[in-house]
DNA sequence: GTTTTGCCTTGACGCAGATCAAAGGGCTGT
DNA sequence: ACAGCCCTTTGATCTGCGTCAAGGCAAAAC
C-alpha cells in the first residue's frame, strides 16, 4: 500500500527501479507490468503468464484509430507518436509514448488514436478481455491503472493550456521542459534531451508548422537558451527555458 | 455487470434514469451517485451517507488550482466552468461541468484546476478522504470511476484536435455540436442548446477571444446555420454545422 | 429616475504564424 | 558514385485571428 502511494509522483507503470516483486517476462525478455509491488506473486504470475513479447521497426503502425482494440500494451522500450487524423489529413498528435508507457488505459472497444513506433521498439502485449478480466479481480491492479489514467488525463489539460494560451516559442520550450522531466524519471539526467521524433511531429503535437518549430528552436539555439545536437537537443540555460515554459 | 457495461455509452455517474438501486439523498435532495446499479443496496446507503449537500451561486467558487482537495463532487443541477490560469492571467478552461459530472474522479492530493459555477449549482459532496476509503472497498466503484475518467481522457484528447487543428469556425461549431450531445443525454432533446457561458469562456475553451467567438457565431447566424437565442443557440442547418464540427 | 457594470457586437488595423518556395544534408539503394 | 527521398532550415510573402477602439443593451446598484 505504501509502495503504491509512493509511485504517485512516479508514474512509469513498469520499469519501476523500486519494484520489489518484479517478475522476469520469459518472453518479453523484461520486466513486465509489476505495478511496483502492488500486486502478490502469484498474481505477478499470473500477469506475466497473459503477456506477449512485440518488437517492431520505426515506423511500424501498432494499431489505429477506429480499429476493434484487441490488446494493450506496455512499452519496454523504444517510443511511439500517438495520434489522430482528421478527413482531410490534418493530424494532431495527442501524445508521445516512452518506456513503461501503458497505452490502452481507458479498456474501450476501440481504439481512440493511432500509434507507430518512432523508433525499434518493444513492449508487452496483452490480450485487452484476458487483461480486462484480470483487472476485475485485482482492485490494486486497476486502482494503479486509475491513478495512471488520472496522470495522463492531468496531462492532456496541461496540454490544452499550451494549445490553447501560447506562443509558438512558449509552446516549444514547454515541450522541451514537459519531455526532460519524462526522460529523466526513466533514466540517469542526461544532459541532452532525445528528440526521436520529427519536426513535423513535434509541430504536429504544439499545433504549429515544421517551420516554425524549425523557427523557434533556431531562434532559441541562437540565443544559446539550448543547443541543437544530432537526434536532440541540450538545455544550456535552463533558467530561461524554465521560464518560457512555466505554467 | 450488464448494467455497467450499458452505461459506458451514457456517462453521466448519477442521475441516469437506468438506475435500478438508486437511493434518495435524504440532504442533496437529489439521487446520489447511484453508479447506475452497480453498488450494492447497502453499499449505496453507506456512500449517501457519506454524502453532504453543496448548493452554490453563479460565479462562486467550488475549488481553486493548486489548493489541497478536501472534497470529491458529483453535480447534480447547474453547471460550472474547470480552469487554469498562466501567471500573467491567460485562461484556458479545460472543461465545463454539467448535471451528473463527477469532479475530483483523480482522487489527487491538489485540484488540479479552478473550478466555480456558471449558474445556480447543486452537488453531492464527499470527503475525499472518505470517499478514496469507499472506493478502495468497492472494485465495482472504482471500475465505474475509471471508465468516467477514461471517458473524460477521451473527451480531452478531442479537445486537443480542436484546439491545435481547427479553425475559428470549426472549433466553434466543434464546440456546440460537442454541448447539444452532452445536455443531450441530461434531458428530452431541446431545439435550442443553453448556453449559460459567456462568449469570454467559450473564447478560453477554444483559444479564441471573445471578438471572434462573437464575429464566428454572428457569420453562422447570417449564413442561416444557427439562430442566437437568449442564453443559448438553435440549429437551423445541422447537416451544415455537423460538416463543420466532424472529425 | 440615473449611473454603473458586465456582456456582446462590429469595425479598422496589425502581427504571429501559416504558406510558398528553394536549397542543402544525410540516408538508402543501386 | 550517383540518384532519389526525406528531413531540416531559411527567406519572402500572405492571411486569419488578435488587438484596439467604440457603441449598444440589459440588469444591477444607487
Amino acid at each position: 500500500m505504501a509502495a503504491v502511494r509512493e509511485v504517485t509522483s512516479a508514474p512509469p507503470l513498469s520499469l519501476c527501479p523500486n519494484a520489489k516483486a518484479a517478475v522476469h517476462c520469459d518472453q518479453c525478455r523484461v520486466r513486465s507490468l509489476s505495478v511496483c509491488g502492488a500486486l502478490d506473486p502469484d498474481e505477478l504470475v499470473i500477469l506475466d503468464r497473459l503477456s506477449r513479447p512485440l518488437v517492431c521497426e520505426a515506423r511500424e503502425t501498432l494499431f489505429e484509430q477506429d480499429e476493434p482494440a484487441e490488446a494493450v500494451y506496455n512499452i519496454t522500450s523504444g517510443s511511439a507518436r500517438l495520434y489522430k487524423l482528421l478527413p482531410d489529413g490534418r493530424r494532431q498528435i495527442v501524445g508521445f509514448a516512452l518506456p513503461g508507457d501503458f497505452l490502452g488505459l481507458s479498456m474501450a472497444e476501440k481504439n481512440e488514436f493511432s500509434a507507430d513506433a518512432l523508433t525499434h521498439l518493444t513492449a508487452c502485449q496483452f490480450s485487452r478481455t484476458a487483461f480486462s478480466e484480470f483487472m476485475d479481480q485485482s482492485p490494486h491492479l486497476m486502482r494503479r491503472l486509475h491513478e495512471q489514467a488520472s496522470h495522463e488525463l492531468t496531462m492532456a489539460q496541461d496540454q490544452m493550456v499550451i494549445l490553447g494560451r501560447r506562443t509558438a516559442e512558449e509552446k516549444v520550450a514547454a515541450f522541451l521542459i514537459g519531455l526532460r522531466k519524462r526522460w529523466a524519471r526513466l533514466s540517469t539526467t542526461s544532459v541532452t534531451i532525445p528528440l526521436p521524433m520529427t519536426r513535423q511531429d513535434i509541430g504536429d503535437f504544439l499545433g504549429l508548422t515544421v517551420e516554425t518549430v524549425s523557427r523557434m528552436l533556431t531562434r532559441l539555439a541562437r540565443e544559446k537558451v539550448i543547443l541543437i545536437v544530432p537526434d536532440g537537443v541540450r538545455l544550456l540555460d535552463v533558467a530561461r527555458i524554465e521560464a518560457l515554459a512555466e505554467s
